[in-house]
DNA sequence: GTCAAAAAACCGTCCAGGTAGTATAGTGAA
DNA sequence: TTCACTATACTACCTGGACGGTTTTTTGAC
């Protein structure tokens, strides 16, 4: 039944791709190499440029999602449940965060209307948050803030030091259940 | 002299193509043609793609510096002048966000490295940013929802109402001279 | 359980089109 | 004369996608 595993091999390696090396050079044949696929077996899984960037983008939706939800399924929280699970994955990242950012950029780069996953879950997480029972301005500037740090680590901008890092996560998370 | 201008149109001409038709299709020939300028006259100006590139960032970060510290220097306030005039510029933005926006992701996508004029910018802010009469982690915090904005505006994700954002910005402002 | 046929999962090559950069000859203004 | 270009031509290279094949897996009739 062919292995699931295939498609996902292949999207890590253009995010691989992407991220070390940039969106120039995500080409079909470096990313089948990377795969370790030739480039007719990657273009019988994505046949076109666009679909390979598209798929990269539905995964990493699916993942983001899926983490953020587990999260505020699992909280105890009564109150700011969901900011507190966005805080909480975006600043642990357990999923890879690399993905997330060549995902972007790619799709960027090759057609904006490819990035409406994205913008489907930001929708989705700004009602929850909204409604999350604390003040909704203070719920969208923890959101907000939690953006900054990853548009900082995106283009490497100013990488602050694990203990300022860990001061302002402490104090969002505070501020998300007050 | 070659009105200086020149280099600028054709500066602009490049933000204009970043921004309205993806990253890809910055050619130097779309480029000249944007600019009202022949091939050979964009090459006499940028000898190559990566020099254009470069150029873009130098020029944004000089405009977005002098926006700052011209805000700043006229500051009345004694505390959180840096933070304020950060937040200030970056939401009413009177320098050309979109310039912004294609700078960086040319650089990115082009070489990593020509976005170190904006790290070193962002350098400078955050050291003013922590001695800025306020405590440091929130000073950073309101730096880092202003670029979450950015971060949102970039990706076109989750474009607030102009009355929400209106809420945040008096918020982010008041938590910067408190 | 067998086995042929169909479907799925690939491989390797070719080509038209596009692009960065070079080269060269010329122009008008200061 | 130099500066700041224009106009055109050319090269060397790369890339997406098409295409035609091949191997592996699944299916279903017997």
């Amino acid at each position: 039944m062919g292995r699931v595993t295939r498609k996902v091999e292949i999207l890590h390696a253009a995010s691989k791709i992407v991220s070390e090396k940039g969106i120039f050079n995500l080409t079909l044949e470096a990313t089948a190499a990377e795969a370790g696929v030739s480039k007719g077996g990657l273009l019988y899984h994505f046949p076109s440029k666009e679909a390979l960037v598209q798929g990269m983008v539905e995964h990493l939706a699916e993942n983001y999602r899926e983490k953020i939800a587990t999260s505020a399924h699992e909280s105890q929280l009564e109150k700011g449940k969901w900011i507190t699970s966005y805080v909480d994955v975006t600043f642990n990242n357990p999923y890879k965060k690399t993905d997330m950012n060549s995902g972007l950029l790619a799709a960027k780069a090759v057609n904006e209307e490819l990035l409406n996953p994205i913008r489907d879950l930001y929708m989705e997480w700004q009602m929850a948050i909204e409604n999350d029972g604390i003040d909704p301005v203070k719920a969208t500037i923890i959101r907000l803030a939690t953006d900054g740090i990853w548009l900082n680590e995106l283009f490497d901008l100013n990488q602050l030091t694990d203990e300022k890092k860990g001061a302002i996560y402490k104090k969002l998370i505070s501020w998300a259940s007050e």
